[in-house]
DNA sequence: TCCTACTGGTTGACGTGTCATCCATATCCT
DNA sequence: AGGATATGGATGACACGTCAACCAGTAGGA
């Protein structure tokens, strides 16, 4: 979201803990980042394989798991997913014929997702030119260390998002 | 998007530059803490305010610029936005009544947008909470080198977005 | 002047994400 | 066994973003 955060005009004074310059400008800085990499990202992905991120990071996931067949919720605690957001998201992938459904004979309720020969074919034709773009956009551009204290903060600012203070 | 990149089973071997361990784990924090941020900034601010994200996003620029009103184009300029989107998305702020728009006399076809008494009051009580769980979450948690690292990293990447390679 | 090309902005279709709700099956408890 | 309750998962309504097409007004020539 590119979102500025902040008018010079809106009542500083109401508020003891603002942010200082340099915090400022680093946040926008950042969200500037995201919102063109996640967009470009996106837009390569879908011109070069008519997959989107989301797609991805599923058909990723499946290629990933032994059996290529998982539980949906097993899958969207592996994405982090809310399982409304998956279910929704499959349902349009498998209209499109990248995965299937087969039953669950344990649990009536369930149903495993299946990757289907199509759905192969896409993630292992999108994957190499997927990561060339990240390399390009991303690790081309920063040093060793960097790459370091990104992984840090990312671990430090997570650590706050899911356990709490 | 939380998307894991990599499945040990695609063929590493049809791509030459694939990302290293390091970069590997360092992509995957950033895009979870990523996913998680803005999913928790944005839950935050609606539920404090009833504002999204990309309403507060217009709001501050509105409340930014001199006059108090703007035209569309140099609104999406200034966000970074594609004009379609903006477009949208006025509506939707202008069906809530947190913006309103008047005709620009230099050019019929042109339109200034200005911010109501709601739109103005929204934001002035949204932000102050916004920034305080931005700092809460981020900066927080993280050193002043850290901030410094942040800040480069997203202005190199940004440059190679923007200016091609 | 009139024809063309451009610009500011909107619209529609569609994919995506969230929230709340719902349904069927499992499970638990007595 | 049988009823409360939990769980796996789907659904509907709605906000959001993108792309492509569109439309009205403006400018630039010939």
């Amino acid at each position: 979201m590119t979102c500025q955060l902040f008018s010079s005009k809106l009542a500083r004074v109401t508020e003891p803990r603002w942010l200082d310059d340099r915090e400022q400008r680093a946040w926008r800085a950042y969200l500037a980042m995201n919102a063109k990499l996640s967009a470009q990202l996106h837009r390569q992905l879908q011109a070069d394989s008519g997959l989107s991120l989301a797609d991805f990071a599923v058909l990723v996931q499946l290629t990933d798991s032994p059996e290529e067949r998982v539980r949906v919720l097993e899958l969207a605690q592996a994405l982090q997913w809310e399982k409304s957001r998956l279910s929704h998201h499959l349902a349009r992938m498998q209209r499109r014929g990248l995965i299937a459904r087969e039953d669950c004979p344990n649990d009536a309720r369930g149903a495993f997702i299946v990757l289907t020969p199509q759905g192969r074919d896409a993630i292992e034709r999108a994957a190499p030119r997927h990561v060339n773009t990240v390399r390009d956009l991303v690790f081309d551009q920063i040093t060793t260390e960097q790459v370091q204290t990104l992984h840090t903060i990312a671990t430090q600012v997570l650590a706050r998002l899911e356990h709490g203070p």
